[in-house]
DNA sequence: AGCAAGATTAGC
DNA sequence: CTAATCTTGCTA
């Protein structure tokens, strides 16, 4: 069958980025990341997600100010911000707001969707499918995200967010979890009853939106 | 130059 | 519950 261009497959705007990072945050539930083309292409429903806005939310990279590990939260909307947690795993997030303005989304879990041999190849063996994607590390490994897709444009490369029309049930909102500052902001969100997401459920604060 | 800390995970 | 593992940023 043809491969289907980037296009046509319902990649998101940068306009769809450059808004408040918590309507980000909330609109990506039910989006799809992406990575790679053809045979080495995989993606899932992205199910879990956290905000991390400004240099006044203690528990986000920008809290310091500029530096050059942070400097792609201060870029363009719409472009990947992936950094090394403690020396082992890659966590990867979308940079929002208008650039000088610093925040992202930071993506914790996905619904595998497509390339289920390739990310079964790369994560452990033996866990099972709903949990290629589940937690933050587990699905950079899964999609094979690294830190050469630190500053990658979602726009205009081969890791990208798009829209593939699934609905979603509830949304509910929690503090972010794994982290030791900022824990009473509630800008931890997650599709309600999908058993990808990772975490404990039961901490919900509300669940309308 | 040296060091402590960290948005996690898998395996005892 | 804890080891693993390494980059960054701060201090000397």
């Amino acid at each position: 069958m043809p491969t289907r261009s980037l296009r046509s497959r319902g990649r998101l705007a940068r306009s769809f980025y450059d808004r408040p990072t918590l309507e980000v945050a909330r609109d990506l539930l039910g989006k799809v990341l992406v990575h790679g083309v053809g045979t080495r292409l995989a993606s899932g429903l992205i199910v879990e997600v956290e905000a991390y806005i400004g240099e006044a939310d203690p528990a986000c990279h920008a809290s310091p100010g500029p530096t050059r590990r942070n400097a792609p939260l201060y870029g363009e909307p719409g472009i990947a911000y992936v950094y090394l947690n403690y020396g082992i795993h890659c966590l990867m997030n979308v940079v929002t707001e208008r650039a000088g303005t610093p925040a992202a989304v930071l993506i914790r879990a996905l619904e595998p969707l497509e390339g289920l041999a390739l990310m079964r190849r790369r994560r452990t063996r033996g866990v099972p499918d709903v949990a290629l994607c589940r937690g933050p590390g587990n699905l950079a490994q899964a999609l094979a995200i690294t830190l050469r897709q630190n500053h990658a444009d979602l726009c205009h490369s081969s890791l990208t967010v798009e829209d593939h029309g699934h609905g979603i049930g509830r949304i509910a909102w929690t503090p972010r979890i794994g982290i030791r500052v900022g824990t009473e902001r509630p800008w931890r969100a997650y599709v309600v009853g999908s058993k990808a997401v990772s975490g404990h459920q039961q901490r919900a604060m509300s669940n309308e939106r």
